[in-house]
RNA sequence: GGGCUGGUAGUUCAGGGGUAGUAAUGUUCGGUUCGCAACCGAAAGGUCGCGGGUUCAAAUCCCGCCCAGUCCA
């Protein structure tokens, strides 16, 4: 469905969906837009839609009252408040509640829930408003620039259920909003534009009213009342009011600042242009910002050729424009991005190479090279504070985490130094190499270091950036497929669902039941079980059902299915049957052990790191378990022994488990988004596991009654498994007390091996690598100091061959070739006339070793004299005129070869007719 | 989860089957100097990330792992 059939077909009933009884009581009467037709509702005449019109509220506002975002917002609030809305506290911006989702992208999406593919809202109040925090970065290149777009804004969302109690519909909300733009802001009725348009969006779809002050946007009031596509659609059981005023917007519109940014942050702005030193120059800027906005809004133009054209209007150079405008278009920017940051690892997301996080390491990298390139020495978390100042009275939460936001920002920004350094070293040494770069090495560069074409541009590394380069990238993303998982068992659908009996009462290990269905012979489905089947990282139980062996359980939407052995008693497994069946108790408990044991670990790892630590996944068998969690740095030895002390000591408390049902909203309120540490709930009703003072969180699995019963955590390795997350793997109770033996076992081998005890384990080995490393530096001192010697000995032992030269050779399996490599090398010094050959052992076989003197190298070639002998050692070897090597594994024949080689070098000598070469 | 790149002297790196580099910088010693910087000379400093495999021979090639970085999902 088409967003403009959509529009076609409310339009075309405007009397049924559009007209407000606001509309007639006030006098707003229905227009067309001249240039593109829309239709728009407002009390003077109009020829144009708002979409072509300029801002002329800037310098000069339309309103009785000037208020700032704060300010704003208390009005609003206010308002509403006196008009029978809840305002509710803002939900966090990183959605922790839809797996779709990153970030919080709208207000709406606070009270949606996703089931099975389908959105289904759940307000925990009607009517309300919240001051909704929302991070966007699709179109992070126009933040700073335009006036107008934010990473991070503030949604004011004034949402109700329509046929709930306290719900109201389209004549009310309009006539709320317009109340709040007349009354709250002080803006005159005439002012004012209702747009036609249409919402569309998961399924579902409806009108909405924009509504418009002097061209600019206020908010949207969207009426969601239909689900399905077009053709098959109906109506709502419960219609949705889903209004979002951007309260930047609406502080501005007040206020009638050059940009909104100007009267959005406080006075961070304001320091920062003190601390930097900026001109100021606002009648400029106002002039700049009002054209920019006005023509900005046709998209017609990218913002660097509007800026040409600009620069022409105002009547200065392009250069002069962008002196004084950049400045300003920085500050906008590093303002907007440190709150966004602010907000984001307030709530609990990090900085990574991966996921939401890489958007946050773009905006975070961005703020920092603009600072860098203006060479303006702030600090991120000192702006951050800034912003806290001014946003405490709004959202006190922000400084209960001042102190680790602080923190994160640190270790970002000196990674992003530590980045940018090799990215420069990179580049100047591509510069250095002065070789033509081709679309392969920026790919690789872009790929395997970051490294993009720009940046390389704006080193001056290259000149232009080919186009082959993104459409290689292209292709390079497109080839990699996303594989399909297959799913089995569609004819589970239509067997009704289990009764789950681990859930009645978890310590039921023996049950009776009846077979409902038989698959393929090995998949059996009962009409109850006390079979926990595999789900939220937990693995699932074993045990029997009437001696046929559970291999595996895996619960089909409200379906568990028993995956048993073959071979198995085809008269038993037959549909409507009793069958007795047992869970494996011993693993059971292991299994359970192992999940109360995450979440106990999971809260320590938070209380020891930072608040930034939630359970990024987990996996709980039955002798092992693995909990990741998101953390900006690899784990210290330290660090991990705080972790597990403080599992150990909430163990050793022995602190009761309780568990209980709550409506999803109600936990939500109760306990906050903590509870979602496993993950969306995918069902109206949430299992809460509370371990009481310690860790609450939303969970499916089995759990022990007290926390004593875990017996022992024992953390066995901690790894980065990635960019942000650390994985955690631990056993507890037998399962750590088995680990702790066998270690204890090595232990006791290693200091049996070395003579020494375990106390002193340590101590013995460095001693013993000491030891290792001097005896080899003393060698290699003495074979400097005697190899002289040695070779004067050696050429004076050598013998005289018939052919004037002089050969030397030896057999050893003690020294070792460095030390005939040394000797050689001498001895060919000390006499130019000598062949010096040595076979050493080694444990795999023969090393031959050859050296020429210069003298002799005349006649014969020592890589030649190496491979001739290696052959006769089966092996094979070679090298210049002057050194030689190789080797065989024909120890055998060494005495031979050696009683040989006098001929060996007489043949070969004799033969060198200087064929080669 | 799937790729890619890298790991060699305290540090930055070169090399890329055949004796580890007169590399840069730092360290130590000596010379020069009133002293410092600078300069000159010399020396010390290495399990070539770890473990297998191929080979007569592996830092080098192959496989697995570890660490770091980076791109994609």
């Amino acid at each position: 469905m088409q967003k403009q059939d959509l529009i076609n077909l409310f339009s075309s009933n405007s009397d049924k969906y559009y007209r407000v009884s606001l509309f007639d009581r006030n006098g707003f009467k229905r227009q067309s837009c001249t240039i593109c037709r829309k239709f728009f509702w407002s009390i003077n005449d109009r020829r144009f839609c708002p979409d072509h019109e300029n801002y002329s509220f800037i310098g000069n506002p339309p309103t009785s009252k000037r208020l700032d975002f704060i300010s704003a917002w208390n009005e609003i609030k206010e308002y509403f408040s006196d008009n029978n809305h809840t305002i509710i506290r803002r939900y966090p911006v990183v959605c922790r509640w839809r797996d779709d989702l990153y970030f919080t992208i709208a207000s709406i999406v606070d009270f949606q829930r996703l089931m099975r593919g389908k959105v289904v809202f759940e307000l925990p109040a009607n009517p309300l408003v919240v001051p909704q925090i929302c991070l966007r970065f699709n179109d992070i290149e126009n933040v700073g620039l335009t006036g107008r777009h934010y990473t991070g804004f503030c949604m004011i969302g004034q949402t109700c259920d329509a046929d709930a109690h306290g719900g109201y519909w389209k004549d009310r909300c309009i006539e709320l909003d317009y109340g709040m733009l007349t009354n709250k802001l002080g803006i005159k009725a005439d002012e004012i534009t209702f747009v036609e348009d249409v919402w569309m969006g998961a399924g579902a779809f409806g009108c909405s009213l924009e509504y418009y002050v002097r061209g600019l946007e206020l908010g949207n009031a969207v009426f969601t009342e239909f689900e399905g596509s077009e053709g098959n659609y109906h109506a709502m059981s419960n219609k949705i009011i889903d209004m979002g005023a951007g309260l930047e917007r609406l502080s501005w519109i007040t206020m009638g600042t050059p940009t909104s940014y100007d009267c959005n942050f406080g006075n961070v702005i304001k320091k920062l242009i003190e601390s930097v030193g900026v001109e100021e120059n606002s009648e400029f800027l106002s002039k700049y910002f009002g054209i920019l906005s006005s023509k900005y809004t046709d998209y017609e133009f990218d913002i660097k050729s509007l800026k040409n054209i600009l620069a022409r209007e105002l009547k200065v150079s392009t250069e002069e424009l962008s002196k004084i405008v950049s400045p300003y278009e920085a500050i906008y920017t590093v303002a907007d991005h440190t709150r966004t940051l602010l907000f984001a690892i307030s709530d609990g997301s990090l900085p990574s190479n991966v996921g939401g996080g890489h958007n946050l390491r773009v905006i975070l990298r961005r703020a920092l090279s603009i600072l860098d390139r203006l060479g303006w020495n702030i600090a991120l978390e000192d702006i951050v504070d800034m912003h806290i100042d001014y946003l405490k009275s709004m959202y006190p939460e922000l400084q209960e985490h001042q102190d680790d936001v602080r923190t994160v920002l640190q270790i970002e920004s000196s990674r992003y130094v530590g980045s940018r350094e090799r990215m420069d070293s990179i580049a100047k040494s591509l510069i250095k190499g002065n070789k033509t770069i081709t679309v392969e090495d920026l790919i690789r560069m872009y790929e395997s270091d970051g490294i993009t074409p720009d940046f390389l541009m704006e080193m001056g590394t290259i000149d232009s950036i080919p186009s082959a380069f993104y459409t290689k990238l292209a292709e390079l993303h497109n080839s990699q497929k996303t594989v399909q998982e297959f799913k089995a068992f569609e004819l589970v659908d239509k067997v009704r669902p289990t009764k789950l009996l681990y859930y009645e009462d978890e310590s039921i290990r023996e049950f009776n039941a009846r077979i409902l269905k038989v698959i393929d012979n090995h998949y059996v489905i009962l009409d109850q079980t006390a079979f926990y089947p595999r789900g939220g990282g937990q693995e699932p139980d074993g045990g029997e059902i009437e001696g046929a062996r559970v291999t595996d359980v895996v619960k089909h939407i409200d379906v568990v299915i028993h995956k048993i052995d073959f071979p198995h008693d085809k008269e038993i497994f037959v549909e409507g049957r009793q069958v007795r069946a047992a869970v494996n108790d011993r693993r059971r408990s292991s299994i359970t052990k192992h999940h109360s044991a995450t979440h106990i670990l999971n809260s320590s790892a938070r209380n020891n790191l930072g608040s930034w630590v939630w359970q990024n996944s987990a996996f709980k068998d039955e002798n092992y378990a693995r909990l990741d969690i998101t953390h900006h740095s690899a784990l210290t030895r330290e660090e991990i022994e705080r972790i597990e002390k403080t599992a150990n000591d909430v163990v050793r408390k022995n602190l009761p488990l309780t568990i209980k049902i709550y409506e999803r909203g109600e936990a939500e309120q109760k306990y906050s988004f903590r509870i979602y540490q496993g993950g969306v709930v995918p069902s109206s009703n949430v299992r809460i596991v509370n371990i009481e003072g310690w860790d609450i969180e939303a969970c499916g699995g089995t759990h022990v009654g007290k926390t004593g019963e875990i017996g022992l955590i024992k953390i066995v390795k901690s790894e980065r498994i990635q960019d942000g997350v650390i994985r955690l793997e631990f056993v507890v109770g037998d399962s750590a007390i088995r680990l702790i033996q066998t270690q204890e076992n090595y232990l006791n081998k290693i200091a049996n091996v070395l003579g020494s005890s375990k106390e002193k384990v340590t101590e013995s080995l460095e001693k013993y690598i000491e030891d290792s490393d001097a005896t080899k530096r003393r060698f290699r001192a003495l074979l400097k100091k005697t190899s002289n010697i040695i070779a004067d000995n050696i050429a004076h032992n050598a013998k005289n061959l018939s052919t004037g030269i002089r050969l030397y050779s030896t057999q050893d399996d003690v020294l070792g070739e460095e030390y005939f490599i040394a000797v050689g090398e001498r001895s060919i010094e000390a006499d130019p006339l000598l062949i010096f050959i040595a076979l050493v052992m080694n444990n795999n076989g023969i090393r031959v070793i050859v050296f020429v003197g210069s003298q002799a190298q005349k006649t014969i070639g020592a890589g030649r004299i190496a491979k001739e002998i290696s052959a006769q050692l089966g092996g094979s070897g070679g090298g210049n005129d002057r050194f030689g090597q190789g080797g065989g594994k024909l120890v055998d024949s060494i005495d031979k070869c050696l009683k040989n080689i006098e001929d060996t070098i007489i043949n070969m000598s004799s033969k060198n007719d200087k064929k080669e070469k």
